[in-house]
DNA sequence: TATTGTTATACTCTATAACTATA
DNA sequence: TATAGTTATAGAGTATAACAATA
């Protein structure tokens, strides 16, 4: 952790692991929670709080899949566990025959709402609770540009079949 | 993302989102360099990582499961792959016949050396480009008080067995 | 009795590629 | 031909519980 190790010095070193820790340990957190309340995993979560917070409760499969950092098939996966459960529907779309709509049922809502409090909770205790205002506004900031910068440059979301990125 | 759902401002919710997506991208990003350079798995660079940078090069199996946030038994697993790809040794203690030293091995130091640039790389593209001097010093500190609140409370290190917070 | 580590097992998840259908 | 989505398959990873050995 002292030497300037290739390209970072020892401040971006311990910055860069501070994060990954942090996140890991958040997510282990959370997603204990999510399970143990809603039998949820953190991305079935994800999809269904990104959903509830659509427009009209719906987005197209692509974005989704766009939206949560995740492989088409995985979302067909998962997308396919919360339909059995209840807690979305999918139909074609009507602009794109291609397309499919995904939309959160009331069961999905509710479910969110039956965990959104917990897990809010335990968010709370666990990264804001030994922060500041400053510290609050500073990380929003500067995290909002990273993920902006992070969007821009498509670092794993370059589409797998679009054939002209495959290394190898 | 407008509603103070349940505990958390807009802000906060906000932070919260950016910070997992952005430690998901970069860990998607990271992971598949990795993959790529060195058939390493992300866990499994930081097992040879952290015994790297420890003051042998080796440690405790218990002590790397506590440090990378991970369970015994995975760890096992995973130290099983790298022992058998000759990256790390295992021996028992001399102090106490119970524990298992692990150990970098040579190969293992120079597979991380291989890596080590491309995957600074990628972190200073993605992380640290969009960052100045003062996001990162402000970063580092608050995400290092965060980790030390959440190591405080340990949140799923939790003792799988040290029989007294079993739920049910 | 408590702790360290391993193993066996069962399961979840993920990615790849092949496939269908529409644009 | 390119895009949207699904499926089949195969593999990696993870957790649980049972286990053996030492403290």
């Amino acid at each position: 952790m002292s030497e300037p190790a290739g390209g970072l010095n020892a401040e971006q070193l311990g910055t860069y692991f501070a994060l990954m820790e942090v996140s890991s340990l958040l997510q282990y957190a959370v997603d204990e929670h999510l399970r143990a309340d809603g039998d949820l995993s953190w991305v079935q979560f994800q999809i269904l709080a990104r959903l509830a917070n659509a427009p009209e409760g719906r987005l197209r499969m692509t974005d989704l899949a766009d939206g949560v950092v995740y492989s088409r098939s995985g979302l067909t996966y998962q997308a396919g566990l919360l339909d059995k459960r209840g807690l979305i529907s999918r139909s074609p779309s009507p602009d794109d025959e291609r397309s499919t709509m995904v939309t959160v049922t009331d069961a999905g809502r509710d479910l969110v709402a039956h965990v959104l409090p917990g897990h809010v909770d335990r968010v709370r205790q666990l990264l804001f609770e030994p922060m500041t205002g400053t510290d609050l506004a500073a990380l929003g900031e500067v995290l909002g540009r990273v993920r902006d910068h992070m969007r821009a440059n498509p670092p794993r979301s370059a589409k797998p079949r679009a054939g002209r990125n495959r290394g190898e």
